[in-house]
DNA sequence: ACCTGAACACCGTTCAAGT
DNA sequence: ACCTGAACACCGTTCAAGT
């Protein structure tokens, strides 16, 4: 409900039982009311019910467009996605940076929209495009098909999966992130105390779950052990 | 379910109307039959209802013990973890092997729970335990608290999210997994036919992403940047 | 052919009532 | 104090009926 609508379009807010046009509805549009409302809402309220209320629709009009809510689902992943990484990377003559800055587009693209974080998203036609960057900039390094098929997935796997646990950080209720919160300090500081010595000889160094920092690092680890084995990489 | 009480007193057999005694409830109790649930019937088939048939007892009769139903999945991702992982690492003296051996140990912990792979389950106790193992390694690496406080929030990610996500896919319904791996394969196959070089390049040198060698790959590349780091490490 | 209405089989959760 | 029963406010989904 009052739903602040940027253009010309208004929508009259009223319990109106008015039978919504032939054809008026598509994939495109309700995938469109989707995304406003799991951004708007956040994915929890991201019913056919509700989709059916933005619309001015009844929420089972919504089958004959989409099997059932997964292919929904999916379909709004693609769109969100596809947005997000066509055309933005080019590349470059210096394939690591090329890798890093790839990598940062999707972590980025994670953190935009992280309540999706948790979504089954691999295997879409997104992969694909993203796959064919990531291999182009190993071939530029000089890697075989067999080496650059596994860095590949190396890359995929901490990118996409340590972004994922960043955003669902992220995305959860802002409740239950600070009793968790509490729930480690609490621990934490008991512990010190037993035989958690390592814990304690840490101390504030251990950068939060949340800190950026963990997932950088990571990153540049594995980016340098990969350089590193590039042909023709410097051996010190 | 419709018993007819055709007059005076009924003796058909009821769907357990029997009253649970008093005191026979208690959270290792349910924490218990949730478990069961959960490894028999799928973690989406994990509803109160289904404890309180589980339980003989009514579904309502949950929340005297646990606030919600959240509260009762962290008990159960608590009870779970806390048995894989206490007693099982020693510290040997190869840090580094320990290090991969922890890796392993959450790995297998998220392959046989797949389904719990999603839940949030970060900065809970047995959070601290791992890390207090993660954090002796490279102490013992030589590393001073903060590439030690870095590098474990490092390998924590990698480890943790790509476990999760390898266990995302194993979770996932047989009919869905392979519906995705039908997609890909359509894509790939009308891909590699336009400008999608690299992905024709690297053919069937790309692992799949359910394939372990992606991760192990990842992993080796994180531990080898790590152990080259440690001081005293021989420089090449 | 497309949209609607009513209905079904579920959820988690609350709360007054039984014992 | 602990367990139960009925009820509430939702879900996704099916299907016959309207237009």
């Amino acid at each position: 409900m009052a739903t602040t609508k940027a253009g010309g379009e208004v929508v009259t807010e009223k319990r109106s039982r008015a039978r919504r046009p032939r054809d008026s509805l598509s994939r495109e549009i309700i995938v469109t009311a989707a995304e406003t409302i799991a951004l708007r809402d956040g994915l929890e309220r991201l019913t056919f019910q509700a989709i059916g209320a933005e619309l001015d629709a009844h929420p089972t009009s919504l089958y004959r467009h989409f099997r059932d809510k997964d292919e929904l689902m999916l379909a709004l992943i693609d769109t969100l996605r596809t947005r997000s990484y066509t055309g933005v990377l080019v590349p470059t003559d210096d394939w690591v940076a090329d890798l890093r800055a790839q990598a940062h587009l999707i972590h980025d693209h994670y953190l935009r929209y992280p309540e999706f974080a948790l979504q089954r998203a691999v295997r879409r036609p997104t992969d694909a495009l993203s796959m064919e960057f990531t291999l182009g900039a190993l071939r530029r390094g000089g890697f075989g098909p067999k080496e650059a098929g596994l860095y590949a997935r190396a890359i995929g796997q901490l990118v996409r999966s340590a972004s994922s646990i960043q955003a669902a950080i992220e995305a959860m209720p802002a409740g239950t992130r600070d009793e968790d919160d509490l729930t480690w300090e609490l621990d934490r500081r008991r512990l010190d105390l037993d035989e958690h010595p390592s814990l304690r000889w840490v101390g504030e160094h251990l950068p939060d779950v949340r800190d950026p920092r963990g997932w950088e690092a990571a990153l540049d680890l594995l980016l340098d052990s990969i350089a590193r084995r590039a042909p023709g990489a410097a051996s010190d």
